[in-house]
DNA sequence: GGTCGAGCATAAGCTGAGCTTACGCTTGAG
DNA sequence: CTCAAGCGTAAGCTCAGCTTATGCTCGACC
């Protein structure tokens, strides 16, 4: 009978590409790890990995495996979910990941309404960029999370999380004030101004540089930030121009002026496949959803 | 995170009903089972068993995730199956059970056949009563096993198996060639006659007692007998009247007379959930349905 | 009603699986 | 070229999983 625990170290292996990274996630050291895949291997009857440099790849069996070790980890997210059901589902920890502009926007509201209707749950607030969401999600360390994507770069799902929709934002060109443009609808108003965009790596950063890229210029990036408040503030002070999702937009610093684009941001809510039916996991779903449709007006959320 | 094997003694207590036949069953002692049965429970949060006089039974809790460990030992099934499949599946043990008339008359030319085409198959066969196949199932002692039910005394089936049938027989009232009655179909011919039926509680007994209590009369029972071979021998020489399957009725003794009832036999081949596309389940499935079809002839085999 | 064995739970003891530490090899980034 | 990243193997340590020991309650049977 395969082990459940090496089954989720192979699946975490797939994900996160070397064997040190999964003994950091686990709190393991490496030997223990390189240990359990190779008892895993003699448990299964054949190669799993196989080195590649002084890393290792997984097999195509290996891979074959990761792909039923996720039903067999979604069925038993389902037993605990329908346990948590039958007994006192709304106590406990419940622990909720978003990015900065959703914890100052839409969590407030949610977490008073849990707090209200569910006494017995113990919230948990963690502020961290969605990329690292997955990864949080599946070792646990999370109950439920905020990812986004824009339409003009959409991000793949990932097979362990199922997700729902809560928001689709417009996004918005800020400009200073000062700035007297054609409203043309394009960022190419201002392909030779200065731009504040994330941090390299980020999706943020991604998509000012595509949708530059789109428009037929490349952006002359004068600052770097990730927090569109910060962003903002930079735009007001005339230090450049910047694309803004519609809810940090909401109530922008005087100085600055907005022009929607034809670019949409989706937020969604990702918890583990087969936690759906869980009472905490379903609470947090609906709470959130119903902030996000309060901030946003009925017309943003479905 | 639940563990599998705990999971496993959880389902097995399901079905065998006392702490120690799950110790039994898995050559543990009655406190080792009770110690991971009250990890689990605490691992799930909640009772999961409660005292009943001397013996434990399931709570509500305990039985929702009986019906969950299946699931996920079913996924774990499908995963093993999966790497069968890429590996060299048509290798190692293939543990087949069967009632004594279908390992005369079906297995030899399956075995044959598996034998050919799969020489790497270790094939071993097991005699036994149809109502043990599941638990061996289950407890992974044999990978397919022979069941059979009667269309009057249909058994249900059980969740961590699937099933595929193979054979659909007549069922013969075999009396001695002295007996002359009208042969109106129906066992009411043969009231005041003595009987040969199956051993208290086996569904050959039960299905005897039952099928001539609908044709309102209880037999009077002389001889209990298991094997149809010997139930046919004992016909010959005129110790009494039974109820014999088709497979069993092929090539009577002589002194022996049959007669066709109205009742029908039905054979299945059954195997693990999730276990249908291991690649030595499945040659063994087709080795023994294509015996049973040359068997008895296309009509009888669906 | 009494006896005795079935069935279970708890505590203590033993063993080996799962982890850490130590070490050494290969690779690849700079 | 150097050095750190990454891994695998061996030895050592710890504790989870099992057995043994014990005692209690129940229920079958006389």
């Amino acid at each position: 009978m395969l082990d459940l625990r090496r089954l989720r170290l192979l699946r975490d292996l797939a994900h996160l590409g070397t064997i040190a990274a999964v003994a950091q996630a686990h709190t393991y050291t490496p030997s223990a790890v390189s240990q359990q895949l190779s008892a895993l291997e003699r448990e299964a009857g054949m190669p799993l990995l196989q080195r590649s440099g002084r890393r290792v790849t997984l097999t195509p069996a290996g891979e074959l495996l990761v792909h039923h070790a996720e039903q067999v980890l979604t069925a038993l997210e389902r037993a605990g979910a329908a346990l948590a059901a039958v007994g006192t589902g709304l106590t406990g920890p419940l622990r909720i990941g978003a990015f900065p502009t959703a914890v100052r926007t839409l969590l407030p509201a949610a977490l008073v309404a849990l707090g209200r209707d569910h006494p017995g749950l113990e919230l948990m607030v963690t502020e961290l960029d969605p990329a690292a969401v997955p990864g949080e999600l599946r070792e646990r360390r999370l109950d439920v999370g905020l990812l986004h994507d824009y339409d003009v770069a959409p991000v793949e799902p990932d097979p362990a999380l199922d997700a729902m929709s809560i928001l689709e934002e417009t996004v918005y060109l800020a400009t200073p004030a000062s700035f007297t443009a054609n409203p043309i609808g394009s960022v190419a108003v201002a392909s030779d101004l200065p731009w504040i965009v994330g941090t390299p790596g980020t999706l943020c950063h991604t998509v000012a540089m595509r949708v530059c890229r789109a428009a037929a210029f490349t952006p002359r990036v004068r600052h770097h930030a990730d927090d569109f408040t910060t962003v903002l503030a930079l735009v007001a002070a005339g230090q450049g121009v910047a694309l803004v999702p519609q809810l940090a937009a909401t109530g922008p610093p005087s100085g600055v002026r907005l022009m929607p684009l034809a670019i949409q941001r989706r937020t969604r809510i990702a918890y583990r496949q087969g936690s759906a039916t869980h009472p905490a996991v379903a609470a947090s779903i609906s709470a959130i959803r119903t902030s996000a449709k309060a901030y946003l007006g009925a017309a943003s959320a479905y």
